[in-house]
DNA sequence: CCAAGCGCGTTGGTATACCAAACCAGCGGA
DNA sequence: TCCGCTGGTTTGGTATACCAACGCGCTTGG
């Protein structure tokens, strides 16, 4: 390294190269990740390579396919299933949770989360529009006052980043997730866990049909 | 190594004997975990003990608490909540979809389950009974039909490994699960549902009180 | 006696080197 | 022509070595 960088940095800075990359479609499901050839090209040595490999196999980017052999994911329609079976189980206790626990502070930051989706779906830049709804997911998963459930949530937020990036129809989107800060906000924690479980479901169909153009 | 070993045993054999001695006892919440000197008990290097500790990690027993000081984690009072409240969620979602999709092979295995913590709870061997019935909710997330779920399960597991070692009450623990196999049998999704979230409260109420020695 | 400064030991992060198993292409025999 | 063998190459697993930051205790000056 040029300059000194500060502890664990090299592991990072692959780590979110790596993401961004897989994210960014410059990536694709099946490409290999060869732990020497990414060392190479990022000009380090194997060893925080393997490490950020590891997390990302964590996140749910990355998978072993076989013992020397290390690939991108590829998200087939039962993982697709899975995946939104498991944001059911959690997305709808979390919003349960949020509407439960949250005070006025921490509704007016949820909010404020919301209006940045909306101005960011109203400007169109696709990237900042999967990012603020991302972020206001994240908000709610905060509201709700479990860290393990954020620590949890990672492999599916990691899948799911992926889809939502595909997802077009944000309008759609924004008004499903205005609801559901609405039932949040009002504190009847039934009404949000049934707009979560609303949202979710719908989001299922419409992924379903994206990516496999069926009507599931 | 005296012995050819197959692909990443190394790691593998550090990773059970660590998680072993947390589990045990033998290592305690607090106790640090340090490379170098693990590698040096292990006779092995201090990479496949840093990817030991990584997913010890993961599995929620071990926790960086500083920059340079790697600790077998304590569980506190909200950790327990957090760990409670995703057994809320996973744990019903999953007696529900294991309801839903068991077949009669599948029911006969998780029977031959429940039979097995019958005859260890009888047998009174605390190591035996722990391990019965972990491996019967085991068999209940393998029913669910989701592996995702079964991933995201392990952080809550490990955790919860610990507790269900301190408890005591294995006779009541035992009806429980007879009652939850019964729900799950009786393919009623909402039935088990409601078994299943009666048993992880009943649990949180117990593990409470043995740990704290509070009525919470 | 106490506080500030200094130096060494501790420790995780990173780099480099070696090993063995799996893969693959090329060759030879049936 | 096709199958199986074989040797080299690829690749992840493991070992060893070096580095820098942090911490702790000792020393020294007030």
């Amino acid at each position: 390294m040029t300059t000194v960088e500060p502890l664990g940095a090299v592991r990072e800075r692959v780590l979110a190269a790596l993401r961004g990359d897989i994210i960014a479609g410059r990536l694709r499901p099946g490409d290999r990740l060869v732990e020497r050839e990414l060392a190479d090209r990022f000009g380090v040595s194997r060893v925080p390579v393997r490490e950020a490999i590891r997390a990302l196999v964590g996140e749910g980017f990355v998978a072993f396919e076989t013992p020397r052999r290390t690939v991108v994911r590829r998200l087939t329609r039962t993982d697709v299933r899975e995946l939104f079976e498991l944001r059911e189980a959690l997305e709808v206790y979390a919003a349960g949770l949020a509407a439960e626990r949250a005070g006025r502070d921490e509704l007016a930051a949820l909010e404020e989360l919301l209006d940045r989706a909306a101005k960011a779906t109203a400007g169109g830049d696709g990237e900042a529009i999967a990012d603020a709804n991302t972020r206001f997911h994240d908000g709610i998963l905060a509201l709700a006052g479990n860290g393990l459930l954020v620590e949890v949530m990672q492999p599916v937020d990691g899948r799911l980043r992926w889809l939502t990036r595909r997802n077009e129809e944000w309008r759609q989107l924004l008004g499903e997730h205005r609801e559901l800060y609405a039932a949040i906000a009002s504190g009847d924690a039934g009404r949000a866990r049934a707009q979560a479980l609303a949202h979710v479901r719908a989001n299922y169909r419409l992924t379903v049909r994206q990516l496999f153009g069926e009507t599931g």
